[in-house]
DNA sequence: ATGGTCGTTTCACGA
């Protein structure tokens, strides 16, 4: 199975690129976000054309996440359990939306962006981060867990090496201790980055602002991340991040991470192939 | 510190 997670910057606005972005790379699951757009102005149709139910929650100026998936899509989940609210409720719920596909719990993030640090919207990004991970790690754990993906724009660069400049972001969101300890409380819970370890080598951002020629000079940033369970971490075989799709006109200022999948183990006692 | 470029039910604001 091939899962994928893309920031499209506007879903409407990018849905020739989003098909043809399936087509080339024979994506199973995508998981987008920044759809900016309510579920019923979102243009289906092609999608449905090539066998893809999508589940989306949405608002037509920003945030809004998605599930596209040919695998199947069952118990899909708007929000996660005790996500906090904020302002308008149709903008503090669009930012995740879970769904099972092919036997995988596929959980499609907006990582609130914090804005400034001091900023009401940064204590709410640490506090949507700390009870995410207290659902992400019930849903990993118990016999009856499915592998989960926790795929999206987690608007974190962990490490150093995951800005171009660390220290043009010495006062930004994005790179703070505590931003940072939010997202290693996903690996103390268990979770894996499953791209990193596939995906070596310098060329580890995921998303360049369009001013200033960020792509064309590599002034990018690593925020984009699949984190998976240690069930879904065992069957992943292969990862990328498709660079190419941030180039020339038209593109979204991310890149799509593509992840690759081994099917699951047979169950005992039953004949193989 | 500012501004650069995109997107949006746009002449303003979020990223």
């Amino acid at each position: 199975m091939r899962l994928a997670t893309w920031n499209v910057n506007s879903l409407r606005a990018r849905i020739g690129r989003v098909e043809a972005f399936l087509e080339r790379h024979d994506v199973d699951v995508l998981a987008v976000q920044e759809t900016k757009a309510r579920e019923d102005q979102l243009p289906l149709m092609g999608l449905q054309s090539m066998g893809y139910d999508v589940a989306a929650v949405g608002h037509s100026q920003w945030n809004g996440v998605a599930i596209i998936s040919r695998v199947g899509l069952d118990d899909v989940a708007e929000g996660f359990p005790d996500m906090p609210p904020w302002g308008e409720p149709a903008v503090a719920e669009a930012r995740a939306v879970g769904a099972t596909c092919g036997g995988v719990r596929v959980w499609s993030l907006y990582v609130p962006n914090g804005r400034a640090v001091g900023d009401p919207h940064y204590a709410y990004k640490l506090e949507w981060l700390a009870r995410l991970r207290d659902a992400a790690v019930a849903w990993a754990t118990g016999p009856d867990a499915l592998p989960t993906a926790l795929c999206g724009d987690w608007n974190i660069a962990p490490q150093d090496d995951d800005v171009y400049d660390i220290a043009a972001y010495a006062t930004s969101t994005h790179v703070t201790p505590p931003e940072r300890a939010a997202f290693q409380a996903f690996l103390d819970g268990g979770y894996v980055d499953v791209v990193r370890p596939h995906a070596p080598g310098p060329e580890v951002f995921t998303y360049w602002d369009y001013y200033r020629q960020r792509f064309e000079r590599n002034r990018g940033m690593r925020i984009d991340f699949v984190l998976g369970s240690p069930s879904l971490a065992e069957r992943t075989c292969a990862a990328r991040i498709d660079r190419e799709e941030r180039a020339g006109t038209g593109a979204s200022d991310h890149a799509p991470v593509i992840v690759d999948l081994d099917d699951p183990p047979a169950p005992p006692g039953e004949p193989a192939g």
